[in-house]
RNA sequence: GCAGGGGUACCGAAGUGGCCAAACGGACCAGACUCAAGAUCUGGUGGCUUAGUGCCUUCGGCGGUUCGAAUCCGCCCCCCUGCACCA
């Protein structure tokens, strides 16, 4: 078959007759479903290609449910990858031109329509890359409005985006800040993971900065991660041989290292290194200790690290190995103490002070850990850094504070770290010191410090009542699938303020900074609005979008008269576009991958609350899963990537679709083996053709009366898949859906086509048509192609799916019995190594059997063989029948759902009538009598008869 | 570390208290067809077994609840995703 032929045919018809073009139509309900617009800077992969395949069958089939349905598509172009990919292809950056030419295809003349502007960039990879996205989507059918089509840097758009924060700062959503990131000292530029060379992944740890106060007015300034500990304070660890800086911090004089100090100007403008102090200079001196208020010495330290926080240390012995190993150090070593003119019984008398107590490591962590591990000083890195991991992750845990932590006692570590921390800070003890969890560097070569922006602009959802809202909105809202509902809504709780700008890449410039622009998370969370108008308002001039006309068209706010002649807009397309938002909002669906829950999928239910009313927000989400290639993660730098246009090259669009919903649903990670995929795909293209060949073999006069037993049972059994079907794309089970009327229906073909003892034209035109419906989402272009085949003239996406769908339950069943006789006397053959046998005898059961059985079904109440006794004893006909009897009812009890819960046949009948397959199934003669009437029952096996399960003799 | 999801037979995957040795698909084995291969069709694939039966072992590990657990509860181990400027 021409799969391609047929593939481009129906693609050019589809457009031609607008079938995915949907108009404003009241009669019809709509349904507007939409998945996340992708960054077009790369080639189109198997991944993407999974996400939006899903969200066009889901568009699909509601088209076939009858309702109008939207599926629109754009590009998100913001941020920084656009401009750098234009900027490394100008340089001619030999890994990016690889990349672009093998990966993405893209001969090589024609990268200079790529350095020519990031807005020629995004042109050709959207319009002229063969293996963009957009020739990825119209290879694969998709239904796509290609009227709507827009860019993130539209003009109109980003004025839509410049509303949307406008009416978010005028909520009070937006807020301004300081905030740290990591940042390049040389670039002068907060730096991402792509913009390293070391360190990718490191995050920015929060210090706290304690202040002790030396006599002469100074403080020394030591860093620590474990503030709650301050209450068991026993000195400071200074390094004697270091010189540190003194630094004016507003009217205080702070000593710390001089590393402290370059790091800590990036957080603190105004601060000022003012001169230099000796390490060996402090040693000795008292300092008073925030937290406890109590005066404790300076005292000597090898361990720390100028580098590493301040280069001061407050000493906890009971918590910190390090401390507790320095401070045994210091006291064992009396030259040194002396060396410094330490009050040598006085440090020989520190003890640690329990401070915290853990069910595991008691009230002297440090102390306990530091044994076990036999730790003998200050010199054994590596063991320390065990022992501190240890004792933190402990304390933090399982630890609960002592009595002597004041109004802490008895609080669990967890909850007053951060209790302590506050209190400190409000009375001026402490600060906030931020600190990279290690080494990061630039690609420039610079190593990169933590820098807070005193000005950035956050979106503020941690404001309390907006999450409120949001919260609201979830609840009434669909999660596909249901199980990441309280993933959710977790994130809605702990989801903080979130800085919105940066100061370069695309996008729409921030309304109240124009240097800054809006970050790529910002502006795409209700454009799914602005695409209900985006073919209308490309006739606008961007300049004439003010305020007042977003207004009017989203908030139904003015009035579209006075808007025309205020900015000279045309009064019909105002109105026009009003409405069209208001037929197509709520959004169904917005369908995106699962990592974006925590992102982008709950950013935009929140700006949906903050902006719209409550029924024009959202429905629901689609969540979908990962892909990946024999077993391992997508990579095309290791060339375990599978470019969409090759596959579809390959196996064929339809084909491609049916595979990504057929191996697991839609939310759940796909596991593409291309092997399994080729082998599935040999089977189904037979029954593809098979059907095709069926197709000619048709007539439309249906009449269910004329069906004989076999025809009767197909026809059921059709029905019921494609009620199975139905239900299970209700629930976007895709492939659930997908197996009962592909693999599922093929068993029950192949069955029919087995029992089958005439051609029935009319149920094969029955079967055709209602096939090519249910199967239309999936392969749209073998179902469009087979619609025809049958002599209809319109687009099968203008038809509906069966809505009456009659089910013959006793047929069924009855061809049930027969499978479940086959089977068991395959298992006989195979039991009694009867190759070949000669005579099959089948004994049905008697009557008395079928009436226990209807006892039963009326009175017991699931598989419980005491209760299925009773009442067949309380039978006196059946209790007549003594120990058989109780048997029988055991039996019966046990396979509750095989007996009691189904429905009794004529078995005689039933078999008698399909004498004359089983011997021709069998090869041989077959007998069918009843047990009262056994004439030929030489091994006595009559009596094992059960309705439903009839015995068999065979020789 | 925190949050969410998950661990079922050779593999993928269904199954959420008795009807479960566990659907379905792949892989594998046997038979039919064929000169042969492939395709297709039929049957089989935890163990033992006396003709469709019965018994034993199994659903990440260990314990518990229950007459009864893959399914409920507790603890532990392992895997995946996200953790905020990467879109």
């Amino acid at each position: 078959m021409d799969f391609k032929g047929i593939e481009e045919k129906w693609q050019r018809y589809w457009h031609e007759q607008k079938i995915f073009e949907p108009e404003i139509d009241k009669s019809k309900e709509p349904f507007y479903i939409q998945a996340a617009y992708p960054y077009p800077s790369g080639a189109m992969h198997i991944g993407h290609a999974r996400t939006y395949t899903v969200a066009d069958i889901v568009a699909k089939y509601s088209m076939l449910k009858g309702k109008n349905v939207l599926m629109p598509m754009g590009w998100h172009v913001s941020g920084t990858p656009v401009i750098a990919a234009v900027e490394a292809l100008r340089r001619h950056d030999e890994k990016t031109v690889k990349i672009f030419t093998e990966n993405f295809h893209i001969p090589k003349e024609e990268l200079k329509y790529l350095t020519e502007s990031p807005e020629s960039f995004v042109d050709y990879m959207v319009n002229k890359a063969k293996y963009g996205y957009k020739s990825g989507f119209k290879k694969l059918g998709f239904g796509i409005d290609w009227r709507r089509e827009l860019t993130t840097i539209d003009k109109q758009y980003q004025r839509f985006i410049e509303w949307q924060y406008k009416k978010l700062y005028a909520k009070g959503y937006i807020k301004k800040g300081r905030y740290p990131v990591r940042y390049c000292p040389n670039c002068k530029n907060p730096v991402g993971d792509h913009d390293l060379s070391e360190g990718e992944g490191l995050g920015i740890q929060e210090f706290v900065l304690l202040k002790f106060r030396l006599s002469d007015g100074k403080y020394l300034v030591a860093a620590t991660l474990r503030p709650e500990t301050v209450f068991g304070q026993t000195n400071i660890w200074i390094r004697p041989d270091v010189e540190y800086a003194i630094i004016k911090v507003d009217n205080e004089q702070w000593i710390a290292s001089n590393e402290f100090f370059e790091k800590f100007k990036q957080q603190n403008q105004g601060i000022e290194r003012i001169g230099s102090i000796k390490g060996s200079e402090l040693i000795g001196k008292e300092v008073l200790a925030p937290g406890i208020e109590k005066n404790i010495p300076v005292l000597p330290a090898s361990f720390c690290k100028p580098e590493t926080g301040t280069g001061i240390v407050t000493s906890v012995p009971s918590d910190a190995p390090i401390d507790y190993i320095a401070l045994k150090d210091l006291q064992n070593d009396e030259k040194l103490m002396k060396k410094y003119h330490l009050d040598v019984e006085k440090i020989k008398a520190i003890e640690p002070i329990p401070i915290i107590k853990t069910p595991e490591l008691g009230e002297l962590a440090a102390v306990k850990v530091c044994e076990e591990l036999k730790i003998k000083n200050q010199r054994e890195e590596e063991k320390l850094e065990e022992a501190k991991k240890l004792v933190y992750k402990l304390g933090f845990h399982r630890g609960v504070m002592n009595e002597n932590c004041g109004k802490y006692a008895n609080m669990p570590v967890s909850k007053a770290k951060d209790l302590v921390k506050k209190e400190l800070m409000e009375e001026g003890k402490a600060m906030k010191f931020y600190e990279l969890e290690g080494r990061v560097v630039c690609r420039c070569g610079t190593a990169c410090v933590v820098r807070v922006l005193e000005d950035q602009w956050f979106v503020a959802y941690s404001n309390p009542e907006w999450k409120e809202e949001a919260k609201k909105t979830l609840a009434n809202m669909r999660i596909v699938p249901e199980l990441y509902r309280t993933q959710y809504e977790k994130v809605f709780d702990w989801l903080e303020d979130k800085p919105c700008t940066r100061s370069k890449g695309l996008g729409t410039a921030f309304p109240w900074q124009k240097d800054l622009v809006l970050e790529p998370l910002a502006d795409s969370t209700i454009y799914m609005a602005y695409f209900t108008i985006a073919h209308l308002i490309k006739k606008v001039p961007a300049e004439k979008l003010e305020e007042e006309v977003f207004d009017y068209i989203f908030l139904n706010k003015g009035s579209a008269s006075e808007l025309a002649k205020k900015y000279g807009i045309d009064e019909r397309l105002l109105k026009e576009m009003r409405e069209s938002f208001d037929y197509w909002y709520p959004l169904a669906y917005n369908a995106s991958a699962i990592e974006l829950i925590p992102n982008h999928m709950s950013f935009s239910i929140f700006q949906h609350a903050a902006i719209f009313p409550p029924e024009k927000r959202q429905l629901g989400t689609l969540n979908l899963g990962m892909v990946v290639l024999e077993g391992r993660k997508m990579s095309s730098s290791k060339g375990n990537v599978i470019l969409i246009n090759d596959l579809c090259e390959a196996l064929g669009a339809d084909f491609v679709r049916f595979f990504l919903v057929n191996i697991v649903e839609p939310w759940e990670e796909l596991n593409w083996k291309q092997r399994e995929v080729e082998k599935g795909l040999a089977r189904l293209k037979r029954f593809i053709d098979d059907l095709f060949t069926l197709a000619e073999n048709t007539n439309a006069e249906f009449n269910t009366q004329a069906l004989d037993r076999a025809e009767r049972w197909f026809y059921s059994r059709l029905n019921s898949r494609i009620k199975e079907y139905m239900q299970a794309m209700e629930r976007i089970e895709l492939r659930r859906a997908l197996q009962s009327i592909s693999f599922q229906l093929m068993k029950d073909y192949t069955w029919y086509n087995r029992r089958k003892i005439r051609e029935n034209k009319e149920l094969n035109y029955y079967f055709i048509k209602n096939w090519s419906l249910c199967m239309a989402p999936f392969m749209p272009h073998l179902a469009e192609e087979l619609w025809h085949k049958l002599g209809n003239e319109e687009s099968i996406f203008k038809a509906s799916l069966p809505e009456k769908l009659e089910i013959d339950k006793k047929a069924e069943l009855e061809e049930e019995l027969i499978v479940n006789v086959v089977n068991d006397i395959n298992e006989i053959k195979r039991l009694a190594k009867l190759e070949k046998p000669k005579k099959i005898v089948l004994y049905t059961a008697s009557e008395w059997k079928s009436k226990l059985l209807r006892l039963l079904k009326e009175r017991l109440s699931g598989p419980n063989a005491r209760e299925a006794i009773r009442i067949a004893m309380s039978d006196p006909e059946i209790k007549s029948k003594g120990n058989i009897a109780a048997n029988i009812a055991r039996q019966f009890a046990n396979k509750f759902s095989e007996f009691v819960q189904r429905e009794l046949v004529d078995d005689f009948a039933v078999l008698s009538d399909a004498k004359q397959f089983l011997a021709k199934t069998f090869g041989c003669e077959i007998i069918v009598q009843k047990e009262d009437r056994a004439g030929y029952d030489p091994k006595g096996k009559a009596k094992n008869a059960l309705p439903f399960k009839p015995a068999i003799y065979m020789e």
